[in-house]
RNA sequence: GCGCCGCUAGCUCAAUUGGCAGAGCAACUGACUCUUAAUCAGUAGGUUCGGGGUUCGAUUCCCUGGCGGCGUACCA
């Protein structure tokens, strides 16, 4: 070690001599520690109280001047000479430590002093007290060095870059709270979905991530290679074919909450791994399926938000009252200020052109129409609003419409000007759905990337049969956003996508990837 | 993808018109027995993201590459 701390002229980058200055000084306390007889990385501490115990059992704790071991990350230190006050940081908050010179003996009141920085882990041991100032304290009587930290911790009073704290998360866990506490509540709302899913009876079942075949949903998959059967699979882009599968298999009611993958632009609503959940009930159209919505919304909003209402930015929104509805053309046409169906090929291409969307082939009057939607309607829907009955082109695996021709049977949910879900009445007569899959054939031929391939396994599996079926997509990132009043995905995602860093070069002899 | 902006010490940021690259925190030395952004005195720390160009001289201007932010497009 001491080798490398000599090395002046290796090929360490001059930028780095500083911080590695930094690391050779704690690494040099780290060698006297040992040779002082310290085991710098034990095996475990048992420690007697967590933070939080020790805040709500203060009372006992002072009156019968019990001992308590106490464990975390030291976050500063403060002497005042013979004293020591270090605040240490554990799960759910800090505790100072007070340490004095003549309760500890010189050599062990040193060791604190000089041999312990800021960010290693320690274990004290003593007992609970106000200071003069106060502050809730641990009298140090013993303590145990626990770990050490080489690299010095961010500077305390500024924000982390929206960088750092992606790409370096546990730097801002370490130094943010409202972080843990961001990711304890997104857990929280993960047990309550499945405590609101075992209420009605849904089943939670877990489905391929590797198929032979995506589909499900209109993007552009991940592909990738297995070996040992030397065939092509894609890493899914939804859930759905396989949760239909189940459906026919007489599950009647499935959900699964799960990564899907989608090899798409990244933006503050859009990581291309992501958390979807889905479910399927058998005998439900989707007026069920929009009242389990609406269900589910209002009851993560009365646990989550205050008492029905979720502050969101500027906004705040209600999910208290049935939540507003409206049909897809109306929406638009109100937009646009006429009807879109009354417009020719033509004029509707024109119109499209008006608002900055690209027209051509691949690109189908339904197509438009659901890219003018998006440009005109979708940034207007801040409370949550059900929109129904979208052109069927757009949705090859619902069901047409019971009274509409040329519509389909769904709705999506808008909330803060993003989707959060999409659901429909599912198609389940086979002879249908091959030909909608081959009107999607015909578009990718045409030029449409996203077009839905066929699937003849599938198609297999609904020729005996799916009894009516509603399904439901929920964008479960973004319910968490909304909940937790986040703006951008990264910040309800531990370990949002990024680029690799310069220095993080892949192996090159990785195996298992195919190079598309 | 495209457009705009940014990248300076471990971290957060300065630097006049192109003229010696600075501060706070962290680190180091010392003082201090109730501090809490502890305080006080001092020290050290830089290939200004990489490469190229213009210039007597580039953190600054130009080109190029990398990474990031915001906006925009497709998608949950």
């Amino acid at each position: 070690m001491s080798d490398r701390q000599q090395q002046r002229s290796g090929p360490d980058r001059p930028a780095q001599q500083n911080l590695e200055r930094l690391i050779a000084g704690r690494r040099e306390k780290l060698e006297r520690l040992t040779e002082q007889g310290v085991e710098p990385y034990p095996y475990a501490y048992d420690r007697s109280h967590t933070s939080t115990e020790i805040r709500a059992q203060e009372q006992s704790l002072t009156t019968a001047g019990t001992r308590v071991r106490y464990a975390g990350r030291i976050m500063a230190k403060r002497g005042t000479g013979k004293t020591l006050f270090v605040p240490i940081q554990d799960d759910a908050g800090q505790i100072q430590a007070y340490f004095r010179k003549d309760d500890l003996g010189v050599e062990r009141f040193k060791q604190i002093q000089k041999l312990v920085d800021i960010g290693d882990w320690i274990g004290v041991e003593g007992s609970v007290f106000r200071t003069k100032s106060n502050e809730l304290s641990i009298a140090v009587e013993d303590f145990t060095f626990l770990a050490k930290s080489i690299r010095p911790l961010p500077e305390k009073y500024h924000e982390l870059s929206l960088e750092v704290r992606s790409r370096q998360r546990y730097l801002d866990l370490i130094m943010n709270q409202p972080t843990r506490e961001r990711f304890r509540l997104r857990a929280a709302i993960l047990a309550e979905v499945r405590a609101f899913f075992a209420t009605e009876d849904f089943l939670e079942v877990e489905t391929p991530v590797l198929q032979p075949l995506y589909g499900g949903a209109t993007a552009l998959p991940f592909t990738t290679h297995h070996n040992a059967l030397d065939m092509r699979l894609y890493l899914r882009i939804a859930d759905e074919l396989y949760l239909k599968r189940l459906i026919i298999g007489g599950l009647e009611k499935v959900y699964e909450i799960a990564k899907d993958f989608r090899n798409e632009g990244m933006d503050r609503t859009h990581n291309p791994e992501f958390t979807m959940l889905e479910c399927y009930a058998a005998y439900w159209d989707y007026h069920d399926m929009l009242d389990l919505t609406e269900r589910l919304l209002r009851r993560l909003a009365e646990r989550f938000g205050r008492a029905g209402q979720v502050p969101y930015g500027e906004q705040t929104l209600d999910f208290t009252q049935p939540f507003a509805r409206v049909r897809f053309l109306d929406a638009l046409a109100e937009r646009l200020g006429c009807d879109p169906l009354a417009l020719d090929d033509d004029a509707l291409a024109e119109l499209a052109r008006k608002h900055d969307i690209e027209t051509g082939p691949g690109k189908g009057r339904d197509k438009l129409l659901d890219e003018l939607f998006g440009r005109l309607v979708e940034p207007t829907l801040i409370q949550p609003t059900f929109v129904l009955d979208h052109p069927q082109e757009l949705s090859p695996l619902a069901k047409a419409h019971r009274s509409e021709t040329g519509l389909v049977e769904r709705f999506e949910l808008f909330a803060c000007g993003f989707e959060l879900a999409n659901a429909f009445s599912e198609l389940n007569d086979a002879h249908e759905q091959r030909a909608r899959f081959a009107a999607q054939q015909a578009l990718q031929r045409a030029g449409d990337a996203e077009a839905q391939p066929l699937d003849e396994d599938f198609l297999q599996a609904l020729e005996y049969g799916m009894p009516p079926t509603a399904g439901l997509g929920v964008g479960f990132d973004r319910v968490i956003m909304l909940l937790t009043d986040s703006h951008n995905i990264r910040d309800v995602l531990l370990f949002p996508h990024l680029r690799p860093e310069p220095h993080q070069e892949q192996p090159s002899d990785a195996r298992g990837d195919q190079p598309e």
